[in-house]
DNA sequence: CGATTCGTTGAATGATCTCAAAATTAGTGG
DNA sequence: CCACTAATTTTGAGATCATTCAACGAATCG
């Protein structure tokens, strides 16, 4: 199959590497995914490739630059979902709905891999498990936002930036777009505020104490962060959900055990006690 | 298969019914659903039936009984992140990680069945295409918390209490456990404050002024909204990513389409202008 | 009935916002 | 490369939303 040009192979390489931390591809699944994700198209940057409310039944494969996916409220603040990174794929879920739920907007010129909704519902059938692999995927994302819904409803602001720099920098780790401590995004303090729902004014004090402090600098669209333990104690950063287990590793038991076996007796009740978890 | 009582059938009603609004089941998944889910146990209310940081492989699917799922922060606060109902799975996505993500606990007495994580996933081979209807729905869930985000990032404190209160409404219907306007669950302050990183005594006041307004009453463990309309106003709230499209509705391009076509050009790029979204 | 839990309220405090304006930086066109 | 414009950062002061703490009444559980 060489004769997929090489710009046609790195097209999915930082898609095939964050589904392989949960699912091993096939090579024929790469192959799949690699056509699917062949109509590539460059996009300048401050573009929305995906509005709210509308709907093109379309999906996009980030290749390369930063996106964010984001909704603006009816009294002009925007909230900003997520930030999109390359090997994400933006349109999902909101593909799922008659019309977009959030827009997604490029935050850096970018590179992007279009295709048909449909292509992807057409795995389904024709490859099944290449879609479930997908879908799970997905699934994981589902642990990010409750994340951020911990980090925005229980934390302070200091202690939402914290996390979100740390979240950003291992999300973009996996893709091998940051090094240990540090990565190259054009972080305005806007985009941060819409993230975290603080105001521009009160993003950049709670910046500039981090800065004093020494743990993270922001300078040419370039985050440092000078102390990664600290500011990770700061934050309660454990990044434990950006690292789900490999569906590999569980047993396969293969539902032949669940043809047998009829209904089962009700266990007996549990007493009504505080304290206690369910004895499984 | 009239094999299996009565009660068998029920313990997937209200999943099938959800899953159903995404995808038709067939009755053969209808059946191996009801296997995979037929584990029946009562658990009392206030236990735990999944803790953070414990990992037992097991998925639950809800019948009966309302349930939280929460973190404990360091400092001892709690942030509910979502209200499980039945036909919920509870365990996804925290299963996905080695260790548990968030605690689960009954609000009141509840029938779940239990299932070995490994059984579903097991799906993946046996069952590729229930197995990725099933991930389709977990992604959908992931459009709810993106909506709790925008909720709680840039809502007043009486916003979000209505916002929380139609929601749980709307989901509350999709499985038939309310009406046009009300529902019967006991939700104390505490759990709204926690589920909306709001004080109890914040959110007693603010739910006083929806009371004193004529909009929402809460009384012995039932939530009246006496003026929908008006709540879903102030709340901004569309209940559209409630109710995702049908799988069914796409057309199928039965990826046949993909194999020929070689790599293509790439467009002309879009210059940079401000506001315009990209033409596809 | 006794013990928790849950709801209600007030006053003081604090975190964060709004508004406004200046300083700085980045981007654009010639 | 300069000049200009737009975008971003920075800073201050006052206003506000929401919290904390503390206390009490009401409801519920066993």
């Amino acid at each position: 199959m060489e004769l997929l040009p090489r710009k046609q192979h790195c097209s999915t390489e930082q898609l095939a590497r964050k589904l392989s931390q949960h699912v091993p591809l096939t090579p024929n699944e790469l192959l799949i995914l690699q056509k699917i994700a062949s109509d590539i198209r460059p996009v300048a940057r401050r573009r929305d490739i995906i509005q709210e409310g509308k709907n093109k039944q379309q999906v996009f494969f980030v290749i390369d630059g930063i996106l964010i996916r984001y909704r603006i409220l009816r009294d002009g603040r925007r909230q900003v979902v997520n930030i999109v990174i390359p090997g994400d794929i933006a349109g999902i879920p909101g593909c799922f709905f008659d019309n977009a739920l959030y827009s997604v907007k490029t935050l850096t010129d970018s590179v992007v891999a279009v295709a048909p909704l449909a292509q992807l519902v057409g795995l389904l059938t024709t490859q099944p498990l290449l879609a479930a692999k997908i879908f799970w995927s997905f699934s994981c994302d589902a642990a990010i936002y409750a994340e951020h819904l911990v980090m925005v409803g229980r934390r302070s602001a200091l202690e939402r930036i914290a996390h979100f720099l740390l979240e950003l920098m291992t999300r973009l780790q996996v893709v091998g777009l940051a090094d240990g401590r540090s990565f190259h995004i054009p972080l305005s303090q806007e985009v941060i505020g819409d993230a975290l729902g603080l105001s521009i004014a009160y993003v950049n004090r709670m910046l500039r104490q981090l800065a004093d402090d020494g743990m993270v600098v922001i300078k040419d669209h370039k985050v440092v962060i000078n102390d990664v333990a600290a500011l990770s104690a700061l934050a309660d950063f454990e990044q434990g959900y950006l690292k789900p287990t490999p569906i590999s590793q569980y047993p396969d038991p293969s539902c032949a055990g669940l043809a047998a076996g009829g209904p089962k007796k009700l266990r007996p009740s549990v007493p009504n006690e505080e304290p206690a978890p369910y004895p499984l």
